[in-house]
DNA sequence: AATGAATGAGGATTCATTCAT
DNA sequence: GATGAATGAATCCTCATTCAT
C-alpha cells in the first residue's frame, strides 16, 4: 500500500535500522538485506533511497553526529558559567541517547570505517573539532594556557571510556564515566587555578 | 620444496602478515588470500596451520598482547620507584613497537572483533586487567584510596589516545601522547597527595 | 497536470528516446528508467503505454523502418529511369536521417535483437524484402537475369557498410559509402549490359 | 578430483562455452553461470581464471580472431597467384569454422560490444586492418589504383553477408556467399583490367 | 610441507514491473 | 493521465574453506 511522502519516513527508518543493526551485529559486516528487513522494507528500497551501502553508512553516521550536536547545543543553551558548561558537555557525552550499547558500537565502527572512507574521516574530524571548540570555550577562562592540554585530554578520555564500554561486560555505566571525567577535570583545574574550587561529586 | 621445521616460521610469518594486512586495509575485512600472499604462502597453508580465519585473527591478537606484555615486563624490571614504574608503563604504551599505525589499526579492530568473539573479548579483558594491576601496584602508594579511579582514568585515556590516532591525520605522535598522560598523572597525584611534586615536562 | 490527447505525443517521445538511448549506450542494455527520463516521463508511464520493454523496442524498430520506408517512397516518387531509381535507393540508404551514429547503433542492435524476437525478425525480413523488391524493380531492365544477384549483393553491401560504421572510428562517411555502392553498381551493370552475358551462378 | 595443469584446459573450455552460449542465446546477455555450466565448472571458477565477465568476453573474441587469422594464414600458405589468393581469403571468410550460426552470432555481438569496450574495438579494427592488408596485397597487381576501393567493398560485402545470416532464416549458405563475393570480384576486376580473365565459379 | 583446483554460500546491486493514489 | 513507492528476481562477484596431489 504505497503512499505519498514516504521518502523521509523510509530514510529515517533505514538510518535507524542501520545503527541498530551495526549495534546488534557489532561490526560493519552487516548486510543491506538485514538492515532493510529491520526497517520493514526490501533491500532494493534501501538502494533506491541511498544508492549504496556506503552511502547508507554515511547517512547513519551523519545522523548520530547530528543528534549529538543538537543535544550538546540544547544542553549548553542558556548556560553561561564555564564550569557548568563543561559539566554539560560531559553529561551529554554520556547521555542516554548516545551512551547506549548500540550507539557505542556504531561509534566504534565508524572509527574503523574512517580508515577507508574520506567522508567518514571528515565527519569524525568535524565532531572532534566541535568538541574541542566547545571545551576550549569553557576551559579558557578556567585554565588559561593549560586549556588546550586539558581539552585534548578530556576528549581522549571520553573516547577512551567509549571504547572500553565496547567490551560490554557490564552495561555501560554512564554515571561512573561522568564521574571519572569530572574528577579528572577537578584535578586538572585545581592544578591550573590559584584557588581551586572543588565541585562536589 | 618443503623443509622441515618450517611450521613456527610460517606461523610467525602469517601472524605478522595478518597484523600488517589489517593495518594496511584498516579493517577486519581482509582476505585470507591477501594475508597469505603477504606471507608468501598459499591461503590453503594458512588454513592448514590455523584452521580458520578467526583462529588466525586470534593468534594475531595474542601476538600483539604478548609482545606488549613482554615489553611492559622488560620496562618494569628493576624499577622500584612507584612514580617511575608509572612512567614506564605509560612509555611502553606508546612505544615504537605498539604505537605504529598498523598496530593501532589492528588494536582498534580487535575491539570491534571482541563484539563477536568471546575469545577476543577475553583477551582484551586480560590486557585491561593486567594494565590495571600494574597501574594499581604503582598508584596505591602514591594515591591511596584514589588509586583505583586514577588507574581507570589512565587506562581509558591511553585507549582514547589510541583511537584518536586511528584517524591518521598526523602521524601518531607518541611524545605528545606520553606528555598528556604524564600531565594527567601529575595533576591527579598532586590532588591526591599532601605534597605534590611536579615532574618536569 | 495530465492533459488530454497526450498519448500520441508521449508515445512518440518514448520511441525517440528509445532510439536515442540505444544509440547513446550502444547496446540494448538500456533501462526503461533511462529511456523514460530521456523522454521526460516516469518509467511507469512507459509501461502504461507500451506494456513492456520489449514492446517498446519493437515500437522503436517499427518507427525506424517506417521512417526509412517513407523516405524511400518519397525519393522514388516520380522517378522513372531505372538507373536513377537505383541511385535514389542507395542515396536514401545513407541519408542523413538513417546514417547517423545513433540510428546505426540502433540498427545493429535490432539485428541482435532479432535473434530472440520473432517480431523483430519479421520486421527485418520485411525491410529486406522491400529493399529487394525495390532493387529488383530497377535492376531487371538493366541487368536481366543477373538482377537478383546484383540486388542481393547491393543489399549485403549496404548492411556491411552500416556495420562497419558501428566501430565509430571516423564519423560515418555517407558520401564515401554511396560512392562505393555506386561504383559497385557501375561495374556490375557494365558487366551485365550490352555484350557480356554472364553465366548463371 | 582436482588435478594439476588444469588451467589451460579450463580456460579453453570456458572460452568455447562463451562462444557457444552467446551463439545459443543470440546476445551478450548471457550469464557467467550458464557459461560455466556449459563448461562443466562453477561460475566461481570462471571468475577465478578470467577475473570478470568482460575479460571472458574479450578472451572469447580473441580466440575467434586468432582462429580466423590462423586459418587465413594456412590458406594463403604457398599460394602465389593473386587471384587465387583472393579466392582463398574469400573462401576462408565463409569457411566451416567461421561461418557457423554460433560464430556468426558471436561476431555480430562483438560488433555491438565494441561500442562500449575499447579493447573489443581495438580487436575488431585489428581484424579489419589485417583483412584489408591481405586483400590489398592480392588486389594491387590486379586492379592497380582501384585496389583500395575494391578491397573496401569486398570487406564490407563480407561483413554484410555475415550480418544477413544473423537472421537465420535459412541455415547459413556459405556457397552462395562465396559466389556473391566472387562474382563481385570478377566484375570489379573486369572493369579494372584491360584483359579480364574470368575465373570459373 | 605445500599448493592448485574447485566450489557453495552469500552479498551488493540493478531493473522490469506492479500498484495505489 | 501520470507517478512515487515498492519489490522479486536475477546476476556479478568474492571468499572462506576443502581436497587431491
Amino acid at each position: 500500500m504505497p503512499k505519498l511522502g514516504m521518502e523521509p519516513l523510509r530514510r529515517r527508518a533505514l538510518v535507524a535500522a542501520t545503527i541498530a543493526e551495526i549495534g546488534a551485529v557489532g561490526s560493519l559486516e552487516v548486510t543491506v538485506s538485514n538492515i532493510a528487513r529491520r526497517a520493514g522494507v526490501s533491500s532494493a528500497l534501501a538502494h533506491h533511497y541511498f544508492g549504496s551501502k556506503d552511502k547508507l553508512f554515511l547517512a547513519a553516521m551523519r545522523a548520530v553526529l547530528t543528534d549529538f550536536g543538537a543535544e550538546v547545543r540544547a544542553a549548553l543553551r542558556g548556560v553561561r558559567d564555564p564550569r557548568q558548561r563543561l559539566s554539560a558537555i560531559v553529561r551529554v557525552s554520556f547521555s542516554e541517547t548516545s551512551f547506549r550499547p548500540e550507539v557505542i558500537a556504531a561509534w566504534l565502527n565508524f572509527y574503523v570505517h574512517a580508515q577507508n572512507s574520506d567522508e567518514t574521516q571528515r565527519l569524525l574530524r568535524l565532531y572532534q573539532a566541535r568538541l574541542h571548540t566547545n571545551l576550549m570555550h569553557a576551559l579558557r577562562p578556567l585554565a588559561g594556557p593549560r586549556a588546550d592540554t586539558i581539552a585534548r585530554t578530556t576528549a581522549a578520555l571520553i573516547d577512551g571510556l567509549y571504547i572500553r564500554q565496547a567490551l560490554r561486560d557490564p552495561a555501560p555505566d554512564a554515571r561512573r564515566a561522568v564521574q571519572l571525567v569530572t574528577d579528572y577535570l577537578d584535578d586538572a583545574l585545581a592544578a591550573s587555578a590559584p584557588l581551586p574550587e572543588r565541585t562536589p561529586a
